[in-house]
DNA sequence: GGCGGTTAGGGTCAGATTGACCAGAACTTC
DNA sequence: GAAGTTCTGGTCAATCTGACCCTAACCGCC
């Protein structure tokens, strides 16, 4: 439905966004949070998020969250509806009906918050004991973790973690760290190149380290929305 | 984020949801849609949706919708969220945010709606030409048909459009309704069975059908959420 | 330049999985 | 009892997977 006439007690409410900035940091997946410096959350973390403005998309409002409480501006980052959560007392100030969305970026832009604070978690920090999130963004976070592993498998959404072009090796880094498993690396060359419009070859090639190794070739992102065959998690 | 000081242009808007009922019917995916008796809406199809009122989770507004528009009270049904549709100009009369769900029931309950009309269309029927459905609502259907496929690829899912207890044969039907391909029963079978936790035997046959045919064994849900290993679509 | 260390990229091989197909079991109706 | 239908188990070849190895191509150091 949209509009007209329900009828029953139907009264103005809120919408706002939050956003789950995942990047690879270290060789590990890592998550924005933010600390406003508002007095009634001092202390705990949460996700960035804002109200939806009147005249603004959702995606807009969730650019709008990032810039202006982590000082980010990530243009071109993979952006998805993670889910929206809207349980009548999940916030204490009102009912604030929250549409949830992961972003996926390269390496970490450095967060230059206008106000409180703003930095970069490895994931299984948060969930851990010490680190309370507010609202019900405990519940947010784990969701947006499984999601990108998820999506991992049947998408060639890895791709976003990195920039272009790209190595093999740092496609694999990808896998390794949203997974947190090892990923053997011819295995893993020979499944990404069979799957169709996976990665592109260019005719580059990488300089090597500091410790030497073998250059090596360069990739694009292709064209695939889904993978065939997918990158499937060892069980 | 959720409330408190946010800057910027914030006023009061609706939320609503918007459900997207699929079911088998007569071997194929089919999806209500209801008519509502509004004068401005006259002849245009759309999904069953309603404003979410203040002490009301998504969910429960999603179940109201289904009742009070098309009379079905389906407690039992599989509902999730699809996504959430908010472009500042979707709705005609003004921001409405919508959250979209899906609800998967086995055999069509028999929609009887207080006022309006409401009814099964195939999903072949929605898309073409003649059926033209209000707000956005041509894009939630077809989101809402590739989600339930996908779906049906890696979840447990199928289950949720049958009746327990059932026949290896009537999950089958649905992965071809749903897929709109042929299945073999042999390989399909192996299949399941051989991924963990889908269904579980009873100790209970099916009788046959007019036809004759060796009774079936029968099952019911297995307590898997994802499968190992999934059922992939043909290519 | 030669040598050990490192990484990339290609290959092999056994085991598991898949799709196509067949055959028997267990029921129906005629 | 015969013919038709469906369920269920099986075979078999092709494919895919994971584990592993080997060579190519670079580095730094002696």
């Amino acid at each position: 439905m949209s509009s007209s006439a329900d009828a029953g007690r139907v009264s103005a409410c809120a919408v706002a966004v939050d956003v789950a900035l995942l990047t690879i940091r270290d060789g590990a997946l890592a998550i924005l949070l933010v600390e406003p410096d508002t007095p009634d959350l001092s202390g705990r973390w949460s996700l960035p998020g804002r109200r939806v403005r009147d005249d603004e998309s959702l995606d807009d409002a969730a650019h709008r969250a990032l810039l202006e409480l982590a000082g980010i501006a990530a243009p071109g980052a993979h952006l998805e509806q993670l889910r929206t959560y809207g349980e009548p007392n999940r916030d204490p100030h009102g009912r604030v009906v929250s549409v949830a969305y992961i972003a996926l970026t390269p390496h970490p832009p450095e967060p230059r918050p206008p106000a409180g604070r703003a930095r970069f978690f490895a994931v299984e920090e948060v969930g851990g004991r010490e680190l309370a999130l507010a609202y019900d963004h405990e519940r947010i976070v784990p969701d947006a973790i499984e999601r990108a592993r998820s999506k991992l498998e049947y998408t060639p959404l890895a791709t976003a973690f990195v920039d272009e072009p790209f190595t093999l090796a740092d496609l694999r880094h990808v896998y390794e760290a949203v997974w947190g498993v090892e990923v053997d690396a011819a295995n893993f060359r020979r499944k990404v190149v069979s799957a169709e419009d996976f990665v592109v070859e260019t005719a580059g090639l990488s300089t090597p380290g500091p410790g030497g190794g073998r250059p090596a070739k360069l990739y694009r992102r292709g064209t695939a929305t889904t993978l065939h065959p997918a990158m499937l998690r060892p069980r």
